[in-house]
DNA sequence: TTGACATTCAAACGTTCGTTTGATATACGT
DNA sequence: ACGTATATCAAACGAACGTTTGAATGTCAA
């Protein structure tokens, strides 16, 4: 008998069912048998392919997660060669873009900060991957990128929170979609991204549009 | 048998200890067991004073995060009198140091956007409570303070979008103190909360620090 | 002192959990 | 055709879960 439908493998049916319920649910709130009925598999087949239902969690930030977060890299690299500089504004045009509407499939853009988020707030052995694979790598690019743009006076540390305020709202857009379309009172659509990244390039490069230079 | 030491009720005992073990484990990691437990006193509790341990939750948002919540508010109000104006300057700086310093403990300010984060990850009847009487209210508020000082050009959605934006920042240096400590490179320590604050109120206003008019 | 009520307690309830087992089915080199 | 390795299966394991029970305890007005 083969696992769901198609001719994908037992191994990466349970794989994929799993991402989609733990990024959901949470690790907790989701059972191995909620997850072998879903792929339509036996309930021993976590245990025979991965071990148990913790390895299972890990092999989905490692085989599934990580995999999101390349093509999110690699669209971000594409847009910025395509912008011809690497201006601020590009960077920021470049990488809003790769993480609002990107390669993925709403979808898996929801899943894969969803997960994000659930190891930033309870971190397990699959925060070492998060942070130490994706995020401070990305992090040091840009900070690179954008240090000869940045006044003389601006020190490291500053840049770094400068990149984590533009991170923050790259990831609170896309994991708070629910709070976020209840008071912006619209559905969440493609026009909304298109206007979300826009907003998300001004506001890191001018911060709120006020008047006078009460600044 | 009094509850855990001190004066408190059995009933703010639950409470009190339901809160910390939700916020750092989630609704489903958590046992009744672990809950009475740790309040020293009867398993049988928690359903003798709340009915079962969803409304236990429930209470918790009811009777303890909301009250936070009034706290946080008060702080941001009397800040921003003691501004004497209510340019966008002011606003931001007396909202962020209510939400980064404020009145709450740093336990109690970590528990309370964990609690808030879980609700917006996967939303229950708690986030009814989060949304309609403590987000709505105060982003109304911010809307009317900021909208004279902005380009009239700025409809409804930008300014909205605009607090979403600074709302983003609080939320994420609140509850990702793990790995912006890792990013940053050194502890979430009162010196680093008021660089934060600064940090909040200068990019609120201004975006990235860039050199040229590249904007 | 008594009776009524509120609270706490140890013990048990039935259910679900993650994991293990041993039998069975399938695939493939020899 | 045979033997071996790989995979799936139904069934069961003990442990932990949320909840219930009924007796024991404390409190206080009458």
């Amino acid at each position: 008998m083969s696992p769901d439908s198609g001719n994908k493998t037992t191994r990466d049916c349970l794989l994929e069912v799993a991402e989609r319920l733990f990024a959901q649910k949470g690790y907790d709130a989701v059972s191995v048998r909620e997850i072998t009925n879903t792929a339509k598999c036996n309930l021993a087949s976590v245990n025979y392919h991965f071990g148990n239902k913790k390895t299972l969690y890990l092999n989905v930030f490692r085989e599934r997660w990580m995999l999101r977060a390349q093509y999110i890299r690699a669209c971000f690299e594409e847009n910025l060669a395509g912008c011809g500089d690497t201006s601020p504004a590009s960077v920021i045009q470049s990488l809003a873009e790769a993480l609002i509407k990107g390669p993925l499939t709403d979808e898996e853009r929801l899943f894969h900060f969803q997960l994000m988020i659930r190891e930033m707030t309870k971190p397990t052995e699959a925060f070492e991957i998060v942070m130490e694979e994706t995020m401070k790598p990305t992090f040091e690019g840009l900070e690179q990128l954008f240090q000869p743009y940045l006044h003389e006076s601006i020190d490291e540390d500053r840049t770094l929170l400068n990149i984590l305020s533009i991170f923050s709202m790259v990831l609170y857009f896309n994991f708070a979609r629910l709070p976020v379309s209840k008071i912006i009172g619209h559905a969440y659509d493609q026009r909304f991204k298109d206007r979300l990244v826009q907003h998300i390039v001004d506001f890191s490069l001018s911060g709120l549009p006020v008047k006078e230079i009460a600044r």
